[in-house]
RNA sequence: GCCCCCUUCGUCUAUCGGUUAGGACGCCAGAUUUUCAUUCUGGAAAGAGGAGUUCGAUUCUCCUAGGGGGUACCA
């Protein structure tokens, strides 16, 4: 029988989820529920100074939004430390581990020398094979791995392939600092083996940890899992990624209004392809993501792909969909403020109605709030510079005109208003263009709307011919 | 400095020794149109450089250059 999978998320909770770590989670996620397994997650924060609580909730919040769901608790790391420590005693009394009572001054002339004598820096094993009644007793020591000296560590990358380092590059590392408590490299290992996680899927930043954790899952006897390394994301202009290179919490990215299948989307394409296929639906992605077919190359964060993305994503929802997803969010868009408090279930509804003509239009949530506006908008309204500009003497007076052929329509519906304003334009031999344009401007205060027929539909006669009168 | 990884249009990528090097985003031009979008059609645009291996290299090997990662009592 084969063992199931079981993958990990293990974040860091010192910051919120940024888009790298989305996507290392949506791997992860994708590549167990395709092979009906599970996405554990765990909370690295056995640096406790460093962690937060919310970081976490940022974090796990974040993953939520993504509709990236785990299995089980989440695992906090930090409480496993026991374990840990027990682990490191085992090594220990196995003399696969040593104290080390190395200062920090000694440490880093230990450095600063071996870089100057163009060696691989790091510890020199000092402490390795020292007679232990030397040790000073002012001084509390720190336990290491006591790793191989001689030949090669190859890590079997499903990504990355065969990786080989030398064992003599990599130093003998800390397992239990000094005030006992366990270091991220022993505890990823025990956590690891402990949760029965079978595939380690991770930004290729590790790849150098995997050739010290290998050793130490050898000096446990321990199976190591699959590993996979995959490369990470920079930014636009290439360079690492920090704030403003799209670094940002995903939060940010919903306040940007995007939809978080349209963001899983553009993440699974980045590093990952399936021939040209462009769109994939989550079930798609679930059934072909494989590691196989993860590329090694780094990539840029692009966002007019996204925001493309986005809106083929906006535009194939459903309305209703769309006003639940604005709903949702729309306090932390940004410049919606107003319209996150003030708007009805009249308004709401309205929206919903105006979404076909909107939707077509729009590629984040935000624009299409925005572009909604001149339906929530109270008379008189007010005119920007376009607009005002079209409503001149001439414009205003064929639209009085057109007012009173609109005061006969009884059932006031799409057909019948293209019918009275075409009959209109006819009967004064006025070009389409020539009376669109000045009405959209009188109805919306701007120059940019759905079409001017759904405009006029949508706002309803009375709001309508309202704001006519006001022109 | 030392170790490891990477390198196809501007960007994301396909290609698994033989192709007019394909697709997507973006860009440009045109069509449709009541504005803006959408949609449709067309176009420009790439194998970092240099050696090998081979009948034949984008594809395999090596070197160089460039980029990235690691090098903590961080994760």
């Amino acid at each position: 029988m084969t063992q199931s999978v079981v993958t990990r998320f293990a974040p860091s909770p010192t910051g919120f989820l940024h888009i790298g770590g989305a996507r290392t989670a949506l791997f992860n996620w994708l590549y167990a529920k395709g092979r009906d397994g599970k996405m554990l997650l765990r909370i690295e924060d056995t640096d406790r100074s460093r962690s937060t609580t919310e970081a976490i909730d940022a974090i796990l919040d974040g993953m939520k939004w993504l509709g990236l769901d785990w299995d089980d608790e989440p695992v906090f790391q930090h409480k496993n430390a026991s374990r840990h420590q027990e682990i490191a005693n085992q090594l220990l009394a196995q003399g696969k581990a040593y104290h080390c009572y190395c200062s920090k001054e000694e440490l880093t002339k230990m450095r600063e020398d071996a870089r100057a004598a163009g060696k691989p820096p790091g510890y020199d094993g000092m402490w390795r094979d020292r007679d232990p009644s030397l040790a000073p007793d002012d001084v509390k020591p720190v336990v290491r791995f006591k790793g191989p000296i001689e030949g090669n560590t190859i890590i079997k990358d499903e990504v990355q392939g065969d990786v080989t380092f030398a064992n003599k590059e990599l130093d003998d590392l800390i397992l239990l600092r000094s005030d006992g408590s366990p270091t991220y490299m022993l505890s990823v290992i025990v956590d690891d083996h402990d949760m029965g996680i079978t595939h380690i899927i991770r930004g290729d930043d590790h790849l150098t940890n995997a050739a010290r954790q290998a050793q130490i899952y050898e000096a446990l006897g321990w199976q190591p899992p699959s590993f996979s390394h995959i490369p990470l994301i920079h930014g636009a202009d290439g360079a690492k990624l920090s704030k403003r290179h799209g670094a940002l919490g995903v939060e940010a990215y919903r306040a940007m209004g995007y939809l978080p299948a349209a963001l899983r989307n553009y993440l699974v394409r980045l590093g990952w392809s399936h021939g040209d296929d462009e769109i994939f639906s989550t079930e798609q992605m679930i059934e072909l993501f494989g590691l196989e077919n993860i590329g090694r190359s780094a990539a840029r964060f692009d966002f007019s792909k996204l925001e493309n993305l986005n809106g083929q994503y906006i535009r194939n929802s459903d309305d209703k969909d769309l006003i639940d997803a604005i709903k949702r969010s729309i306090g932390e868009f940004e410049g919606c403020e107003d319209l996150a408090s003030s708007l009805e279930d009249d308004d709401w509804s309205r929206f919903e109605i105006a979404m076909p003509g909107l939707k077509e239009r729009a590629k984040t949530l935000v624009e299409l709030v925005n572009s909604a506006r001149y339906l929530f908008a109270k008379r008189p309204l007010s005119f920007d510079k376009k607009a005002t500009k079209l409503l001149n003497d001439e414009a205003i007076s064929t639209l009085k005109g057109l007012a009173v052929d609109f005061e006969e329509i009884a059932d006031w519906n799409v057909e019948a208003i293209e019918q009275c304003v075409r009959d209109f334009a006819d009967k004064n031999d006025l070009k389409l263009g020539k009376i669109a344009q000045p009405l959209r401007a009188a109805l919306t205060g701007c120059t940019v709307s759905p079409g001017i027929f759904d405009v006029l539909f949508v706002l309803g006669k009375q709001e309508a011919l309202g704001r006519l009168a006001d022109i």
